[in-house]
DNA sequence: CGGAGCGTTGAGACTTTTCAACTTCCGTGG
DNA sequence: CCACGGAAGTTGAAAAGTCTCAACGCTCCG
């Protein structure tokens, strides 16, 4: 059975034999841009595993202020386990596939499957470091530097050669970084300015000088 | 065997007579307000369970912002496991007791444990929830309703009656709403001058409005 | 052609930081 | 007992940074 995601997500930790059960569990989806997974507020009812595209993971204020506290890409675990409620909204950013689950079904499935507990934790243990190093980024630092690391950041997880296209537009960059749109446009526009990117069109950036950028990203 | 700690921590998801085998790589620390249990770049070879006080977790940029980005009360798991550097610094806000284990040891007692990755994927979530809440905060909230929050959550958890002694003095509280001291102690005078909290001295806090609080909050 | 969505640009208002001075609180030593 | 010194907290004024509001440009698509 083929899956891209066999060797990345939980299901790495996985027998043959018991991928058969989770499978039986299992379902795939396709979601497209835009397209929401999970609504903050709902019961908690599916995971997924994330074969393939980039989600988005969004908090809400009750004054409606958002801010994306997380980016999930490929092999990433999706959903929030052990409570009722989702507390986060997720959403797709681009078109993307998925392992879905209940959970339900997965939580007894992933406590008879020895490794895959530990698997998730280590997963977990991962996104909490990098959620605290983004916390780091949106409690100390001014506007360039935010914007400078993103880029850095984004080229890194998706990018060919010395281009990237972000899998989103200025106003998710804003909601990732704790900015406004016009912010995210204005240093944008600064940074190409400075000869240290080109914005060919779209959502695609090329970074001329990485080194540059890493500087001002500090 | 006496643990204040026994029923919340790790420690709970172990049987007596599993739990002997984990006081046999443990050992009782008594950290001092100020001491530092972990600093960031060392190598990763500690984790502990905090049995009482509290800690504070820190990361720190090149330029030397630096930002906490997590607060540990009892009950809470202390270290990162998998990887062999750290990279946030721990240190005591106030005096504090640990059951200190060796991260070699742990590692594979956890596996050999049934469960105990169970609770820790669970303690870990929940850490990764409330990093995320920080996170809106941090990138969406003025000045007034961060502070406004933050005296509400520390009195959710440290308060007796209406009052709260915080575990830090106005540097941290800005080190972990990413403000500056004197943005800090701006917002308190200003919420003891509408009458919202008093300042009995030291680090006293007496909530006189908590629902006026909580609207600033937001 | 017209409209919608997205991005850019400008100007002024607002918030927070920075820098500096001053106060308070406490423990120490004269 | 009181003076001294340091650490922590407060306050003020100016500077810097970001947001808000508003206008405009561009592209895609009906």
């Amino acid at each position: 059975m083929a899956c891209a995601a066999r060797e990345v997500a939980v299901c790495a930790s996985f027998t043959d034999g018991a991928l058969s059960a989770l499978h039986a569990i299992g379902r795939r989806r396709t979601l497209h841009a835009g397209q929401v997974l999970i609504w903050a507020g709902d019961p908690s009812s599916v995971c997924a595993n994330l074969v393939s595209g980039v989600l988005k993971v969004v908090r809400e204020d009750l004054d409606g202020r958002t801010q994306i506290v997380g980016l999930l890409f490929p092999g990433d675990f999706v959903g929030e386990l052990f409570v009722e409620q989702a507390s986060e909204t997720v959403i797709a950013l681009v078109d993307a596939d998925l392992c879905l689950y209940s959970r339900r079904a997965l939580e007894p499935a992933l406590t008879a499957q020895p490794g895959a507990e530990a698997l998730l934790l280590r997963q977990a243990m991962g996104t909490l470091t990098e959620a605290r190093r983004w916390m780091l980024m949106l409690g100390r630092r001014h506007a360039p530097e935010k914007v400078a690391a993103f880029l850095l950041d984004m080229h890194r997880r998706l990018g060919t050669g010395d281009q990237v296209e972000l899998p989103m537009g200025r106003g998710a960059v804003g909601e990732i970084l704790g900015l406004t749109i016009e912010t995210v446009s204005r240093q944008m526009t600064a940074l190409k300015s400075a000869g240290l990117i080109a914005l060919p069109g779209g959502r695609q950036v090329r970074l001329l000088d990485p080194a540059g950028l890493a500087r001002i990203a500090g």
